[in-house]
DNA sequence: CGTTTAATTGAAGTTCATCAATGAGAGTGG
DNA sequence: CCACTCTCATTGATGAACTTCAATTAAACG
């Protein structure tokens, strides 16, 4: 998951009628708390995401945390450049993810089908890091914040009679890592909406988006 | 050019004894102040520099702008998303690109090799854009300014008797956008650079790296 | 040589981080 | 079931870093 406005994904079943990818692929399951690489591990696969959401992760010498993006079913995960990964990739809810070798992106050999869906795929996070750019660069805590909960509520988030439910399955610690922000700052400006009435919460982990409209408004910096 | 310090760039000359590439790609030249594309174009070709520096850009709704990227010859530059470009690239230097058919990516008809070269700089491109991502939410004034000085230098600097001269071809605003800064805080952080002798100036547009392993340790913030 | 644009420097203001304390929720063991 | 602990989230007070506004200097260009 990127902060992205734009994240049109390819899902993973093939069109009806279409041949199944030959074999390489395999269905894995991760349970929570599992990496599925880590910094240094020779990049051999690229990851599909089917269920279950998933923390991709860089960090400095000196401790500081870059989230760098969530992966949520639908994603496409771990692209290597060069033979090691540059990041950690976690698992905050159990599960599952298709497993492609590194080979299937760089040779024709194989399925044509899935080339391309990886490879559209990389394009494709390509342009949504442009946009994470932006927002770490460019975008206040209230702007931020806000375009984050508008980003995940597109993905997982469930509309009913105008309210829009979504859970936020990663802590506060992830979401200020994502946001480039600190865990307190990313409260504060929960609480900030919340009181202005934007946002209510069940949990901690459920938000309630009671006014979009004001929500995407905050994400542009309209106020 | 993306603050990485792990930017091995394959050269566009190919290997001798390999079949030069068959036809669509084009060489071209691009006078300064040219943009090789702009936001919503039909995104149909992908770019080579061979010679110049471009720049990348985004720009909010709003006006506020980030520089995604600088691109200098060994770069690949133009990664469609979709069927438009979602970024401004124009010619900050005059330069001269080679064009590949946006296909070139996707089908493998035509020279293999390109292919690989155009995906492979992608997958870079991910990479690079990732620790542009960590140092964008996680560096302060002076370490950004510090890696950019660094990594620039790695790529276009010049060393003579253990000092390193460097051109900026861009402005300092070019420089306070593609760091997430404003233009005064670059220009002081320089100056403070500059006051603790680690570069000097000749021009404003030129730096000379004095202590290079100071500029090296400001730039992972151990000072 | 004068005009314009870019870069530097200064002073004041904001936003966010840091430090510190409190509160809420989940799991354990009595 | 109720303390107890541990972790996570929230809230408050203070301070630092960077921005903003404003002025000055330097460089580029006709």
């Amino acid at each position: 998951m990127y902060v992205t406005l734009s994240s049109a994904f390819t899902p993973a079943t093939a069109a009806p009628g279409v041949v199944p990818a030959p074999v390489p692929a395999q269905r894995r399951t991760v349970s929570a708390g599992a990496h599925l690489f880590r910094e240094g591990d020779i990049a051999t696969n690229i990851y599909e995401i089917t269920a279950g959401v998933f923390r991709l992760t860089r960090v400095l010498d000196d401790g500081r945390r870059q989230v760098i993006a969530f992966g949520l079913p639908g994603d496409i995960i771990g692209f290597p450049n060069g033979t090691a990964h540059h990041s950690d990739c976690e698992a905050i809810q159990a599960g599952a993810v298709i497993t492609h070798r590194r080979h299937a992106l760089n040779t024709l050999e194989g399925d044509h089908d899935t080339h391309q869906r990886l490879l559209h795929a990389a394009l494709r996070e390509i342009s949504a890091m442009q946009d994470h750019l932006m927002m770490l660069a460019r975008k206040s805590a209230l702007e931020k914040v806000a375009s984050f909960l508008v980003t995940l509520s597109e993905r997982i988030g469930k509309s009913r009679e105008g309210l829009t439910r979504c859970a936020l399955p990663m802590s506060r610690a992830d979401i200020a890592d994502f946001l480039g922000l600190t865990i307190e700052t990313v409260s504060r400006t929960l609480t900030r909406l919340r009181k202005a009435g934007v946002i209510a919460f069940d949990r901690a982990q459920t938000v309630l988006i009671k006014d979009m409209d004001a929500l995407v408004s905050a994400a542009q910096g309209r106020d």
